[in-house]
DNA sequence: TAGAGCCTAGACAACGTTGTCAGTCTCGGT
DNA sequence: ACCGAGACTGACAACGTTGTCTAGGCTCTA
């Protein structure tokens, strides 16, 4: 009892129940039964064995059992970057989900570079995690072909795979972007600006379609000096919005692509002495108090991230089902720079 | 070349090393050789084994890896809440750094429950992570006796272990509270309320003793109603803040002890007629949009998280060292509402 | 041409766990 | 006293990989 726990293993090695069984005077199966619950002990050799765990400061471990069991008992998250507010609740949702089915949550950013995606993603599948939430940055996934067959559940978010059939989960980006252009044409705006992200992104063309329906629906010519896509770093977007909004035929209205680029042209009609409107595809945290209170395409991170994810659990459940396309609403939230009129 | 892989395994099983040395005609080491870029392999050998990869769709099975070479090459980040922005940029750095070191990250959020910081750091011990960057919920940390023993390498963030001797890496808390308080008073401010976290938590409680410290040092009277920590609800720190700003003695200035609290206020105070000073501990996004600006305590985050994980593949690489408690700094950045004087 | 030395390759054990199976012990019924 | 049933328990193989060790073939030199 107060007999201190004296190991003959190297430094840093780690007692294994082979220890926890000699020190018990057990054998190495009964160790693991304790350790695992299963029926079939007596209270009195569970209780030693207990002592020994307790004693050396056993812990099991995982690997071995993974490698014994064949799931992982985690899965990956890929996305573009950690700390980007707009995946914050979105990979929360995904963890809560995760941790209900017992499951760790593995999670890594791409950086918006392809090849860093596929190296994170081949890492997570080289750990067997037993699948996959990806928000992909490239746009042919047919390197995951082999990883799927083998049966890694995989569910893309908020951007499809490409050449691939699998799970995905998206905003309805056009209908989205197609609804703020329409609420600014509704106020009276003839010539609206469209500042996005890379062509390159799904999302970023969703919604610049959206854009030119909801132009053409109207009956509004599009003029292309309007219209920039491209990195959303803040002096691109700058240029950009300096650009349209001082043409030969200065925009009234701008429609921004994303949360990133709706903050960085806040801050540049901030500094304009004539209001120009504004509706921003994402919502973000004190849209509300600023003055005008900006006006958004909301989408909801976190609904995308738990749908997601229990499409995952439900593919690892057994369930095989054919790859399917879920598509969540966007909700328009005016809150006053989407309301404002023209200013000539 | 033309023909297709076929193969005896059940649905859902892996091809193996064992697989691939069968098919290429070789023996099952020359395919770990190959796997891992190992000299002594003829480049014709070398040919036909990618080959056999390829066509098998093999990936190798880092849980056998880790099992046998003992290290997993990734590490665990235990923090609050990942969808909290503060926790953003800390969680990208350290993965960044982990990235650098060829690691990847595991994460799960404690919900600021203790009992869930310990699952989630024992769950992470038992997949034998070969580091753990913890921001600890709990103030009882002996339960991590034993795996320090083992050696895994462990840094707290942003609070300290409590009742363990760890490497901690900590922003100046009571230093920065003490100048943000101090800064309202050089504005005039003779009556300060203080709203904070819950007093378990250590930086609410540094920030709070920052708070005393600046007012006790300008010989001004602390008002017990003006002080008051607790959940950073919305509408625990509104009943808060209505009771400070109502009370017999109201005061003209409210020091937030975190990012929520100040957001939350911020909020409270643009629908109140007289102008109320504020100072912030924690920078935020848009911080500088509002009007007035917010005032804020900045700590660096993505520093915070740097460090931290920098000192924590430092113990990795060797260098067993004793604890060390490294602070860093904050600045105060003044923005206009902590600059406003007191009306009273 | 024989022997030394090098390069390539594979057999085998080990990592720590779990599943299978067989052995021992106890107890109750006859 | 004996047998069968049932409850405990442990020996052993297997999971997929890597480290060690040895074998075989080749080249080079004396």
């Amino acid at each position: 009892m107060a007999e201190t726990a004296r190991t003959e293993h190297r430094y840093g090695n780690r007692p294994t129940m082979k220890d926890v069984a000699a020190r018990a005077g057990v054998g190495l199966k009964t160790v693991s039964r304790v350790v695992n619950g299963e029926p079939g002990v007596t209270p009195d050799t569970e209780r030693r064995v207990q002592e020994a765990i307790e004693a050396l400061g056993f812990r099991r471990n995982d690997s071995a059992r993974v490698l014994r069991k064949g799931r992982t008992a985690s899965i990956g998250l890929v996305l573009e970057d950690l700390a980007d507010p707009f995946y914050g609740p979105l990979s929360r949702a995904v963890e809560e989900v995760a941790r209900a089915h017992g499951a760790l949550l593995i999670n890594g950013s791409s950086a918006e570079d392809p090849d860093r995606e596929q190296e994170l993603v081949l890492a997570l599948c080289a750990r067997r995690v037993d699948g996959l939430v990806v928000i992909p940055a490239g746009d042919d996934h047919r390197y995951l072909e082999p990883e799927l067959k083998a049966g890694v559940a995989t569910v893309f978010v908020d951007r499809p795979a490409g050449r691939i059939d699998a799970d995905v989960v998206l905003s309805d980006n056009f209908g989205g972007a197609r609804d703020g252009v329409a609420h600014l044409i509704a106020h009276g705006h003839r010539r609206i600006g469209f500042i996005g992200d890379q062509p390159r992104i799904h999302t970023a063309v969703e919604r610049l379609r959206g854009y030119h329906a909801a132009m053409s629906e109207a009956g509004l010519p599009v003029h292309d000096s309007w219209v920039s896509l491209g990195s959303t770093a803040p002096e691109r977007v700058r240029t950009a919005a300096e650009a349209i909004l001082s043409g030969p035929e200065p925009v009234t209205a701008i429609f921004a692509g994303n949360n990133r680029v709706t903050v960085t042209v806040v801050r540049i009609l901030a500094d304009l002495e004539r209001p120009v409107a504004l509706v921003g595809f994402d919502d973000f945290e004190l849209a509300d108090l600023l003055r005008p209170a900006v006006t958004v395409i909301a989408q909801d991170a976190a609904q995308l991230g738990r749908t997601a994810a229990e499409r995952l659990f439900h593919r690892l459940d057994g369930a095989p089902d054919t790859a399917r396309r879920i598509e969540l609403n966007t909700r328009l939230i005016p809150r006053g720079s989407g309301e404002l009129p023209p200013a000539n």
